[in-house]
DNA sequence: AATCGTTCCTGATAGC
DNA sequence: TGCTATCAGGAACGAT
């Protein structure tokens, strides 16, 4: 499940697209460009130049010469694959079952979208509109603005709401999945079902601690794949060796020994240990 | 007006 | 063995 960090590791390796230059595009899913046909999309990105590719909360941003950006999500299973090889001609219909999209490169084959579940998108708008709120997205965990006052606000205004429901909402703290929510919840030995406005100053300072650390653990890691997930080379990344709860249930804690117990919170699995978080 | 449930999809796994 | 049912979860959307 790409999150914020794997999001950042792919947007990393793909750096090396700045200053190249889009020729094409090939889509046999067009459901993923919503309203947007594939040759009107095609198009528009014809013989731009990529200024930069960066991330925004989940979303995988390449800033065009013609002021557009191009916004790619990989929601559950996508994959984005730089292929050096990637010819402009669709030669994959039996050797790549879920390649769904691919854009073409003037000096570096074509940057492919994998995606086995379809759930991806493809947005092109203005660069300009490309900011948080018009997405109705909060802040990004990794951002100067995100303060522990600025958690500690968003705690005291959703109160009653459990915490790892918070961490998860993305119009307010734009990046965590559920992944990392369980796992940024044990590092501060906070019960995933404690309310907002039952944490003291304490809990909230470390929770704070513990989103930074984690994400950038994992980061530092290349991502976490547990199932699909790939890097910008079509890699794995290594986080998952290093969970201590998330799809541990039934295993002891790597911590105190007890057994890792898993909840259903807003429909998501949600994994725990009992004796470590309260 | 917030909150809940459903939907989009396919593959892995469980159970019979 | 082979079938069907269930589950995985990001985010949009409809329903309550």
């Amino acid at each position: 499940m790409p999150e914020l960090p794997e999001v950042q590791t792919v947007v990393n390796d793909l750096q090396i697209l700045a200053g190249d230059h889009l020729t094409g595009f090939w889509t046999n899913w067009k459901r993923a460009l919503g309203s947007m046909s594939p040759s009107a999309l095609e198009k528009k990105i014809k013989d731009t130049k990529i200024i930069a590719v960066r991330r925004m909360s989940k979303f995988i941003v390449l800033d065009l010469s013609s002021k557009e950006s191009l916004l790619l999500h990989l929601r559950m299973t996508g994959k984005l694959i730089l292929n050096d090889q990637g010819s402009m001609i669709n030669d994959q219909k039996n050797a790549n079952k879920h390649l769904h999209h691919k854009f073409f490169l003037k000096n570096r084959g074509a940057l492919e979208f994998h995606d086995i579940r379809k759930f991806g998108t493809i947005k092109l708008l203005p660069t300009s509109e490309v900011v948080l709120k018009n997405f109705n997205l909060g802040m990004d965990p990794l951002a100067k603005n995100f303060t522990t006052s600025a958690l500690s606000k968003i705690f005291t205004e959703h109160r009653n709401k459990p915490i790892k429901n918070l961490l998860l909402d993305q119009t307010l703290i734009s990046g965590i999945g559920n992944i990392y929510a369980s796992e940024i919840l044990f590092d501060s030995k906070i019960k995933p079902s404690k309310k907002a406005g039952d944490l003291n100053v304490g809990e909230i300072k470390s929770l704070h601690e513990s989103i930074k650390k984690i994400l950038q653990k994992a980061i530092s890691l290349r991502g976490t794949s547990v199932s699909d997930y790939r890097d910008g080379n079509g890699k794995k990344g290594s986080f998952q060796k290093v969970l201590m709860v998330y799809k541990r249930n039934g295993q002891k804690c790597k911590v105190c020994g007890t057994i890792v117990e898993k909840s259903v919170m807003s429909g998501r699995s949600t994994f725990y240990c009992p004796a470590c978080q309260n």
